[in-house]
RNA sequence: GGGCCGGUAGCCUAGUUGGAUAGGGCGUCGGACUUCUAAUCCGAAGGUCGGGGGUUCAAAUCCCCCUCGGUCCGCCA
């Protein structure tokens, strides 16, 4: 609907261009006006005109407005200072433009477009901590984001099989005699980070080791070892499974787990090597690496030790130009420490003109003391930061209601727990970097929960009505009033706003949003009556929507949306 | 040393293909619960957009210098 009026408003402008002596160049975009006084839709085509008319922005905008017809949804247009303001027409339009919103409503046309994804992707030696989160909230967001901007997206979790920190894991269980399950932490994949730990503790007081744990890495490698690569798979696997619950409980799911291991026994790994290799960019030093002088990269890229293994780096290369294969586009999500590794992986693929991956990159997260590691046990994992988060929510309702069941506050506390995570990390750009504080993440006052406070204020209102949804009619004679109208135009902008956040593939757009409508929401919830009022049926259909709108946008975000709060 | 990213009210932050009074949120101060849940709403105070130069009719946005913080420059991943 927003797609539609907006088309009538690009027509208008473009009919009465035809009057100037002007070409439009590029496609007429309109843009919302900083505030509703100013109207609903904005063109500042008049910026380029004045130029070529040699006028003033202001003269060639009073002028354009005169030979503006005013389509039928429009009040009226008028100039504002260099720009053409178009004014709903809300008498008109409202009714409409309610009953096209439906449950599916944010969901735009399928575009022809398939995007393989990969993100999260963390080392399986240890449990999720708070710095992988938000890889794996940004990866998760954008790809309900871009599905519902009709994309096809597969999300994959590129599993690191083949790395030194699993050959240490195993090189601790087969000969420091060291047991996984015995592990001090309840669920396996922190049980794997100890373990991991204390092989690092080992290794450190005695360096001799290392080339114990090298020749695992070797063997692992060449593959012919049964019994060792069915360890090395079952202490991925374990560290996976647990990895796996914490991402489906803040309602993460990938579609593909695939191994670069896999792609050492299929020999994509060797292909890629000899591809190189005749192309001339390879040069032998010890090492076999690859030379990006010619592209301005410096740094040489290293495909296989001096002992003839290859690295991760070269695996991640056979992983990417399949990947290309996969889709049309390629979407990884990385910490910006990647940007030098992606840039030389992708001169890779260029030589051997496979597929080019498009990177989302985002900053750290630290905490106060510094950043997190694995290696030295120093991390907040996210099953603790999950824990504390749904503890506090819990803490909170129950100090709020007492009418609710044990089960029922459970439910609740889980829901608003992670909503609060996941808002908090999606809200803020990626290229932000982020010193990790309790009492940022977890916020209840205003952020996620007033936005699904919104929601459940909705839901209750509705039931409390005792009427059939379905069967709710709009009062043609409703003539919205100024909270009607302030909920209504947040309504429209949905669709719009979902896609320009898909182009940009930028989600913190989202979080924005949501904030915007729960709080036009809550100005119309508290300023006017619904049940009992003389337009009861008409404001119900408009609360229904405003819930289906919420839930929605939630859902972008991967925040549930309960009925009750 | 070089590359990349960030610096916007007490705090967090949006806006960076140059254009409307720099938009939100937290916190602060003042109001609103006999009325569909106050995790809410209304109002107010608070800004040298890190600093300095430059380009432009117009700069938070573009260019140059400086500064502070993060990060990369592994036969780690």
């Amino acid at each position: 609907m927003y797609f539609e009026i907006e088309q009538q408003a690009v027509n208008s402008i473009k009919k009465a261009v035809k009057e100037f002596d002007y070409e439009i160049e590029e496609e007429l975009k309109l843009e919302f006006p900083p505030n509703p006084e100013l109207g609903d839709l904005a063109s500042t085509i008049c910026f380029a005109m004045a130029k070529k008319l040699r006028k003033s922005p202001n003269l060639v905008a009073e002028e354009l407005v005169e030979k503006i017809e005013v389509p039928e949804v429009f009040k009226e247009v008028k100039p504002v200072g260099p720009y053409v303001n178009f004014f709903i027409n809300y008498d008109n339009f409202s009714k409409t433009f309610l009953n096209t919103i439906d449950e599916k409503y944010g969901q735009l046309k399928k575009v022809n477009e398939k995007i393989v994804l990969e993100h999260t992707s963390a080392n399986p030696n240890g449990p999720l901590h708070i710095g992988h989160i938000r890889n794996a909230i940004i990866g998760d967001s954008l790809t309900r984001l871009l599905k519902t901007a009709g994309r096809d997206v597969e999300t994959q979790y590129y599993v690191n099989d083949m790395g030194r920190q699993i050959a240490m894991i195993v090189f601790g269980i087969e000969d420091l005699n060291l047991n996984i399950q015995n592990q001090a932490a309840d669920k396996i994949d922190h049980k794997v980070g100890q373990l991991y730990f204390k092989v690092n503790e080992e290794v450190n007081e005695n360096q001799e080791l290392v080339s114990n744990v090298d020749a695992k890495i070797k063997a692992y490698e060449a593959g012919n070892d049964e019994t060792l690569n069915e360890l090395f798979e079952k202490v991925v696997n374990n560290c996976l499974t647990g990895v796996k619950e914490t991402l489906a409980r803040i309602h993460i799911k990938h579609d593909k787990f695939v191994w670069e291991g896999h792609f050492i026994r299929n020999g994509d790994v060797d292909k890629v090597v000899n591809e190189l290799q005749d192309a001339g960019f390879l040069r032998e030093n010890e090492v076999l690496y690859l030379d990006l002088i010619d592209f301005e990269i410096e740094k040489e890229l290293v495909l296989r030790r001096s002992d003839g293994t290859s690295l991760y780096a070269t695996r991640d290369l056979a992983y990417h130009k399949w990947k290309g294969t996969q889709g049309d586009v390629v979407l990884d999500v990385l910490g910006s420490d990647h940007k030098l590794a992606i840039e030389q992986l992708s001169k890779g693929l260029e030589i051997m003109h496979d597929k080019v991956p498009e990177v989302i990159f985002y900053e750290f997260i630290t905490l106060p003391e510094g950043s997190m590691s694995t290696r030295k046990g120093v991390f907040i994992s996210v099953d603790d930061l999950i824990d504390e988060a749904v503890k506090r929510a819990k803490d909170e309702i129950n100090s709020r209601r007492l009418d609710l069941s044990d089960d029922e506050v459970d439910k609740i506390s889980e829901e608003i727990g992670i909503g609060a995570i996941r808002f908090y990390i999606a809200k803020l750009s990626p290229e932000k970097h982020i010193t990790f504080k309790w009492d940022d993440a977890l916020s209840f006052e205003r952020g996620c929960a007033s936005i699904q406070y919104a929601h459940a204020r909705a839901s209750k209102l509705l039931k409390k009505s005792e009427k059939n949804i379905s069967k709710l009619v709009i009062d043609d004679a409703w003539k919205p009033n100024e909270n009607e109208k302030d909920l209504i135009r947040v309504l429209t902008k949905f669709t719009q706003v979902i896609e320009d956040s898909a182009n940009k593939k930028r989600v913190h757009l989202i979080t924005q949003y949501c904030q915007d409508l729960a709080n036009a929401f809550n100005k119309f919830y508290k300023s006017e009556q619904v049940i009992g009022s003389p337009l009861e049926d008409t404001r119900l259909v408009l609360v229904e929507k405003s819930k289906i709108t919420l839930k929605n946008a939630l859902n972008l975000l991967g925040v549930s949306a309960p009925d009750k709060m």
